[in-house]
DNA sequence: TTGCTTGCAAACTGTTTGCACGATC
DNA sequence: GATCGTGCAAACAGTTTGCAAGCAA
């Protein structure tokens, strides 16, 4: 996926953000899963890369590439995870996988179906998700 | 609601545990409320009643609670919080309101209308939450 | 009395902050 | 060269553990 992490990288930029290798290699992490990852995991995967990253260096930039919107933030039960944000046109959510912790995109929207609110209640935002055992990770 | 305390204590004796006054409390907790609770309320809750209740009996019961099927654990931004399982009988969802946390029942399940999956993805659960402001405090 | 529960203290994990040095533009 | 980004160390919050003493059954 050489196109993707290109795409990112470039995305980065122009946010006005300076690329550091860390940050290029935070690319290379997301540009290359379509999963939720730890920030452990980025750690880990970076300072095969380069000996002697910080925790803090990854924390930052995963809550500053959450912030201009370059990835999301899901909370879950073994710790925060983050995954590349899907493009803001297509509204969609997701199939996960809780062996392999990919994801596949789930094309209904469960609002349409939401007719009746409590008294007053003004709909913000929601979340669905859909979580089992992938075909790939099922022959195990 | 008495009923709801008592209706809970039993349960708990049921299962085979003893009722201390700590538990007690984190029963009326509970048995009080219909929103997600933090430990840290819990534990609030608690040390005015009983000045010096430590931090890891509360955490030790609410898992045990959580263990036993009494309790519900939801993994939410702000850090885990717990909720009185609703009857076993009766699936369904929640409207949550991101202000006072109260949750309202929500019967519909978007299950119903997921038909197609990827390939040989077996479901094991799902997750549907609507969040927003309720009537009450959308009035401030 | 027996064994489950608690409180204490300490450890531990994940995350955040201040600061001086180093790198990018 | 000015500014942003990093590494370090330390602080911090939430959570878990081992152990001795306390309490419910």
């Amino acid at each position: 996926m050489e196109n993707k992490l290109e795409l990112l990288v470039e995305t980065m930029v122009s946010k006005g953000l300076r690329m550091t290798s860390q940050r290029r290699w935070i690319a290379e992490v997301f540009s290359d899963s379509t999963g939720f990852v730890l920030p452990k995991q980025v750690h880990h995967y970076i300072s095969e890369r380069i000996p002697g990253v910080s925790y803090d260096t990854v924390y930052r930039n995963l809550r500053l590439l959450t912030d201009i919107g370059i990835l999301e933030q899901f909370d879950f039960a073994g710790g925060v995870r983050f995954k590349l944000r899907c493009g803001p046109d297509s509204h969609h959510h997701h199939f996960i996988c809780i062996k392999c912790e990919q994801t596949y995109p789930l094309d209904y929207c469960p609002m349409e179906n939401v007719e009746t609110t409590p008294e007053a209640f003004r709909i913000l935002s929601h979340k669905f998700e859909v979580y089992g055992i992938c075909g790939r990770c099922g022959t195990d």
